[in-house]
DNA sequence: GTATGTGCAAATGGTTTGCAGTGGG
DNA sequence: CCCACTGCAAACCATTTGCACATAC
């Protein structure tokens, strides 16, 4: 565990947050300068391989980070990004397993919505 | 509506598959050998605008193409890759719906899986 | 001491785009 | 006839990687 590896770990898991590689490199290089992208892409990987820190795969646009480890669902601003964390109710994912022939072993769910910020800023047009 | 992009959009529409652009771009260059890959990628983009086929984005993988237009989940091989379409049982989501202050735009539901055909041929401990 | 990690810079790979020419309506 | 579309090739951009040096344990 590298000052580096902690210090980019320290950052995700800081606030709940979904962060960007790009965003936790920006932060990371405000206490330590000298910090190459790579190194943030490289660790970032190691601690969702060691499943200390979750990768958030977004839809054309760049992984964002989840210091939330058990599986859950997301709600994702369509207009600015911004991603918040939901519970999973128990059990609600059984009625579409019992069809399968095999165990799940993981599962990914994003709900799409205008936030209230987006939609409070909604007047114009614009896309 | 082009020779390129009635093609294309028949080879998407032609089979459940879900494929990825590439895959789109071989086929169709058995029968229009001077198709461009721009073109493809294009013509995709413009259908998924059009709603005439989904767009699937698949983690860490080129995103694939789904002929089918209403929102469902799907079921991904984590060996293998392969994509099945699911039925989303009527108002599964409502649960977590309820807890939101506003609606919900769309979503996305993938469930993650070992197929039976990558299931069978799993002795090996390769990855 | 040595395996592991780092900084750097170049490479990758899926996807997008500028441009000059083509063709559908 | 004109605008949208094409083929081509270069550009993009998030991410990965090879390498020589540094560091954790």
């Amino acid at each position: 565990m590298t000052r580096q590896r902690e210090l980019i770990y320290r950052i995700v898991t800081a606030a709940p947050e979904h962060r960007t590689a790009e965003e936790i490199y920006d932060l990371a290089r405000e206490q330590m300068p000298s910090l190459a992208r790579g190194t943030v892409y490289r660790n970032l990987g190691l601690l969702v391989q060691a499943g200390q820190i979750r990768k958030l795969e977004m839809a054309d646009a760049p992984a964002r980070y989840d210091r939330e480890r058990r599986p859950h669902p997301h709600l994702i601003c369509q207009r600015c990004g911004r991603v918040e964390d939901l519970v999973m109710p128990e059990a609600l994912l059984a009625p579409l397993e019992a069809g399968l022939p095999g165990p799940i072993t993981g599962y990914e769910l994003k709900l799409y919505h205008i936030c209230p910020a987006c939609r409070g800023a909604r007047k114009d047009g614009a896309r």
